[in-house]
DNA sequence: AATAATTTTTAGCTTTGCCTAAAATAAAAG
DNA sequence: CTTTTATTTTAGGCAAAGCTAAAAATTATT
């Protein structure tokens, strides 16, 4: 696996966040990447000579397996390095994100598996996403959203979206973390908020918190 | 402190290297750098707007205060960094400079002072270097030489140059290590070698590899 | 002190990566 | 099925950072 800029990285990376192994459109790409349209056609011509993005002008752009390969690895990094912060330095969920944006572009295959291992070999980030493996396998992506179950169900928090600060600082505020095992006590019929308790007492979480909360049946 | 492209840092890293707080030359720094006096020539204007360096043509380049805190905030993540890699992830002596070479250019405070906490707020790197503090001031620089020693004297071994790939190997072919201990028994008249004395044996060290290994009498 | 040798700077070119403005193409609306 | 609108690409600039080759300044040597 050759070098590559942080910029190119960055590139990929948003190409698999936008579309996994669909085609992007110029546009939608611009507003992830931050540039404009002229820039990413510029960028995306210097990866497609480098094969990692097939390019069809006016089109779109798609990643090659080559692509997918690095975007996965760049993920891997990403995901490492967000465990490593939480895990080992005792950052919150609402600050690494950042940081591991810069800690992913770091080149070494060692360096990423000797992480891996002290961090316990971990399948999951502390986001609950999935880790990819080092052979680009994905461990699978974990629970479902707290509104799909039923009324009396008993659940365990096993990954939230990255759906910004006050978000996290809600989690926080309600001292929601993943483990945590709730039993659904009602589901309103009025706004679908949802009754979670456990025996600390219970409380009520909007229809958009739970959208982003996901769980399985414990 | 503002933000800076890893090639500015890797100048004022090289211009405290080589001349600390004094003038350094053009033709030395890029040596060091690896880049044409040409392309240096350039980047110290560069610095000079920035207020990081005082140039005068023709004479030589000198960090300001600016750029010795600077370069002393870079040394910092350097060591803090190199530390990370041997005690947490096991990496060898060897190994570490180029990948902390490329983590010292991670922009965050607050990661550094996490990081400085996670490994116990060392004083000194694996190599023994001092790690300069939060606000600049340098803990002490460790040891003497072994060739500075007498006959008989107790030492523990306090830190080892950075002098390349084959002086780690023997090293570690030694089994010499920082923390290690021995008595000197002897130093030889005709090629200065001295003679290296613990519980599990003794041997013979040659003159260049004990100018490169620094020791205090215990 | 004058010339030779070395070092440093200037001038001009290259690539990456971003920008704006204008032209070309595709998609949507009449 | 045109025409209008939106998207994408081209064209031309700019800054960082490197390069080579030529000019200028400094240092060393007769």
């Amino acid at each position: 696996m050759k070098t590559h800029t942080e910029s190119e990285e960055n590139y990929i990376k948003a190409l698999y966040h936008l579309g996994g192994e669909q085609p992007v459109s110029n546009g939608d790409l611009a507003q992830r990447i931050g540039a404009k349209g002229s820039s990413v056609t510029q960028a995306v011509k210097r990866l497609g000579q480098k094969e990692l993005v097939n390019v069809v002008p006016y089109k779109g752009v798609q990643l090659t397996p080559q692509g997918i390969r690095l975007a996965k690895s760049i993920l891997r990094k990403h995901r490492l390095w967000e465990t490593f912060l939480v895990d080992k330095l005792g950052f919150g969920w609402d600050e690494v994100h950042p940081l591991a944006e810069q800690l992913e572009h770091i080149q070494s295959e060692e360096l990423v598996d000797r992480l891996f291992q002290f961090l316990g070999s971990p399948k999951h980030d502390p986001h609950g996403d999935p880790i990819p493996e080092r052979d680009g396998q994905m461990p699978p992506v974990l629970g479902q959203p707290i509104g799909v179950f039923s009324s009396g169900a008993e659940i365990r928090i096993v990954r939230v979206e990255d759906a910004g600060t006050e978000f996290f600082d809600q989690l926080e505020t309600m001292n929601i973390n993943l483990g945590n095992t709730y039993e659904i006590r009602a589901i309103s019929a009025f706004d679908s908020s949802v009754e979670l308790g456990s025996s600390t007492g219970s409380f009520w979480l909007s229809q958009s918190m739970c959208a982003n909360i996901y769980a399985i049946q414990s």
